[in-house]
DNA sequence: AGCACGCCGACT
DNA sequence: GTCGGCGTGCTC
């Protein structure tokens, strides 16, 4: 660099983790780093009475305190800046959901670094066989026979091995030592995630023939690799969204870029992992909750450095420093799982947008089917529209059938003309799915004599009755009580399960099937590590099996073999307060419909309703998810609803109700009074209570904030925080304001 | 959020 | 007499 050194400022501005929404003042102390300051370094600070890691965000020369009032930094922990491309990415997302900046990169950084670790990255130690030892056995081994076999080793393998292979083979440090003391062995340090990536050969396996869209949606991404480019895959399940994906990034890898891939929380499988490892010579980087928080820092560091060409991860791997971005993919990217539902109350589809955009590359969202937002974004142009309308086997995708729940008995849920749709599916060996979307025994608990309904003591809520083991829990907190043996109220030892759960539904299966295998998915039976896994392995070997499940079965998993579905009850969503209630039970519905007949066999997917007549199902049933879509877009735009209109909703609890609605009442009216003063043009709904008021003994109101343009919603929420902030009564009360909220709940 | 300071109730 | 409840205030 000829620029003449970066001058040292007075100030630092820099964030400290922390709620608060602003900077704090330090004086640099101690040698700069060898670029100067910089917004990125990490710092040691004394912050009150307690020692922090903060970051640089700001070097200035002046404070809006005296100098002398600020307190020197403690260490400087860095001697380069963290990564640009994060920095800008957290900064971006602090300002965009105007959280604390000292949160944001809190919860963007591994937690290793935030508490001060370096970055530099650890290092193994890998071991060659030199030139020198290319010849037969050396003499010098001859009465070395252990060290011998273990030259005779390293020479097998051109680019050596690491200590941890040579000791698991029963070799020693000793003789590796021995062996380099003779000349014969090399010695060399590279990082714990792998060296440099192999040169040449990009692809491990070759990819596959596409079929005429998949190869025009490919052109299309071929195109635009150097710009910022999102692009809707909208692909029905089975149609090869993923060879794009896997084309597209080997397409990145060949420009030596890097190519980040989100998936769902429920959706990074041992299975999808599979699938990406084979295709590709190079290490791919897998971010789950599984890792130590070494790995993630050792996965960090090699994403940022470069040294990674391939990072897949769940919601928050989008805060992953990229030294060499070439494109981001998000698969089913309508999940819910990609936004963070509290703290930081983030999209990861939508920062996945604005990333690309910042460094102008390609952005693919994936979806059978997509967010009405997305399909919006699509419609109007502003993303490129690429279909994939047919599957890999010929047939097409089963259409839902609706059953009608009237007036008929059930059997664990189940009426009778389903029950025989079972029974022809398993006797023609295919396997059947059943879905239902609430796990336990029942529901709840009833009293036939009074009509008593076991309640939780902690929330509106009933309690879920459990046989496995026998309990009554509830499912939005923690609260479980022992079955009573008599009514509470009446006395009545006449308590009986009200409805059907996921083990009900098991055991009335089991009864009626005792020859066929069943098995049960659900929060409950896949809390062991890997059972879900083990369950889905012997399930494909394809032996007829019935398997019971909540939505966890749902989504990604391949059923080749499955070729009957049944869904117990479709109408959760269907008239739900939630304005989304609808468009995720859809979702919902085709993505359960996919898992029938991926096979040789077209599927069935049978959907039992009380509501055969709902116009909405009807559509969504006779021409499926898009002409659903296409309506409920039109019914959005007509409410004023997104993606039409933009949205903040303002959380407020606490154990005491009269605390949270007075402050939310008068949250509102501040609110009212600045709209009308501003002359924004703001809609301000509430408060009201929020669904489900009391939760875990807390009470919950919110408060809405609509507005047709995002600035002006944005310039509303800030002023609204900043009354928040200067409220004495809001601090008994927690509070926290979500953009673009995806549940009202 | 932490963490201290501060001023009122039941205990070794 | 003190230990400790959580209200209030501050963090460069």
């Amino acid at each position: 660099m000829l620029d003449s050194p970066r001058p040292t400022p007075s100030v630092l501005g820099v964030a400290i983790p922390s709620p608060l929404r602003r900077l704090f003042d330090y004086r640099p102390d101690g040698p700069a780093p060898a670029d100067g300051w910089q917004p990125g370094l990490r710092v040691q600070v004394s912050f009150g009475r307690r020692q922090v890691v903060g970051v640089v965000i700001e070097c200035r020369d002046t404070s809006d305190l005296p100098l002398d009032k600020l307190k020197p930094i403690d260490a400087r922990l860095d001697d380069a800046p963290l990564p640009a491309d994060w920095l800008w990415l957290c900064r971006f997302t602090a300002r965009y959901y105007q959280h604390a900046i000292g949160d944001t990169l809190q919860n963007a950084m591994p937690a290793l670094l935030r508490q001060g670790r370096s970055l530099t990255p650890r290092t193994r130690e890998r071991w060659t066989a030199t030139h020198a030892a290319r010849d037969d056995a050396p003499p010098e081994l001859s009465r070395a026979p252990r060290q011998a076999a273990l030259l005779n080793m390293l020479q097998q393998h051109a680019h050596g091995l690491v200590t941890q292979a040579v000791l698991a083979q029963s070799f020693t440090r000793e003789q590796l030592k021995a062996l380099v003391n003779k000349g014969l062995i090399e010695r060399h340090e590279e990082p714990m995630t792998g060296g440099q990536q192999p040169q040449g050969a990009v692809l491990a396996e070759p990819a596959l023939p596409l079929n005429g869209e998949q190869a025009a949606a490919m052109a299309r991404l071929h195109a635009g690799l150097d710009t910022f480019h999102p692009c809707l895959l909208h692909g029905v399940t089975g149609s090869g969204k993923t060879e794009i994906y896997l084309q597209l990034i080997e397409a990145v890898i060949t420009r030596q870029r890097q190519a980040l891939v989100l998936v769902p929380e429920i959706g990074l499988t041992p299975q999808t992992l599979e699938r990406f490892r084979k295709r590709f010579q190079c290490t791919v980087v897998a971010l789950h909750s599984g890792l130590t928080d070494n790995d993630r820092l050792d996965a960090w560091e090699a994403a940022a450095s470069g040294r990674a060409p391939i990072v897949i991860g769940t919601r928050s791997a989008i805060f992953t420093p990229l030294a060499r971005p070439g494109a981001i993919i998000v698969d089913e990217e309508h999940d819910g799982s990609f936004k963070q539902q509290e703290g930081l109350r983030y999209h990861a589809r939508d920062l996945a947008i604005i990333r690309a955009q910042h460094h102008a590359i390609p952005v693919v969202l994936g979806s059978a089917t997509p967010a009405l937002e997305s399909l919006q974004h699509a419609t109007a142009g502003d993303y490129h529209h690429l279909r994939l309308t047919q599957r890999a086997s010929r047939h097409a995708p089963a259409r839902l059938e609706l059953v009608d729940l009237r007036g008929r008995t059930r059997q664990g849920g189940l009426i009778t003309p389903v029950l025989e749709a079972i029974t022809t599916t398993l006797n023609a060996g295919h396997q059947v799915l059943v879905f239902i979307n609430r796990r336990g025994f029942a529901p709840t608990l009833a009293c036939h004599a009074c009509g008593w309904l076991a309640e939780c003591d902690h929330c509106d809520a009933h309690m879920t009755l459990h046989r496995q083991p026998p309990l009554l829990a509830c499912h939005h907190c923690d609260h479980r009580r022992p079955l009573p043996d008599a009514c509470p109220d009446c006395g009545s030892a006449d308590l009986r399960p009200l409805g059907s759960g996921t083990e009900r539904t098991e055991e009335t299966l089991a009864e009626r099937f005792p020859d066929t295998p069943v098995h049960r998915i659900d929060r409950d039976s896949t809390r062991r590590r890997d059972a879900l896994e083990q369950t889905l392995t012997e399930v494909r070997r394809g032996e007829p099996c019935l398997l019971v499940g909540t939505q966890m079965l749902a989504k990604g998993h391949h059923l080749p073999h499955v070729n009957l579905v049944v869904v117990v009850n479709a109408d959760a969503g269907l008239y739900a307060s939630d304005f989304r209630a609808l468009e995720h039970s859809a979702q919902l519905l085709e993505q359960v419909a996919g898992r029938a007949g991926r096979s040789a066999h077209p599927g069935r997917v049978l959907v039992q309703t009380l509501h055969p007549d709902d116009p909405n199902l009807r559509l969504l049933a006779a021409r499926g998810y898009d002409a659903l879509a296409e309506q409920l877009l039109e019914e959005r735009r007509a409410a004023g609803l997104p993606p039409f209109r933009f949205l903040a909703l303002l959380r407020l609890e606490s154990p005491a109700e009269q605390d949270v609605s007075s402050l939310a009442e008068s949250a509102a009216t501040a609110t009212r009074a600045f709209i009308e003063h501003s002359e924004l043009d703001i809609e301000c709904l509430g408060p009201v209570p929020a669904p489900m008021e009391r939760r875990q003994n807390r009470y919950h109101m919110q408060i809405m904030l609509g507005a047709d343009k995002r600035s002006r919603l944005h310039a509303a929420c800030a002023q609204l925080i900043a009354w928040m902030e200067a409220e004495p009564g809001a601090r008994r009360v927690r509070w926290s304001l979500d953009i673009d909220p995806q549940t009202l709940s």
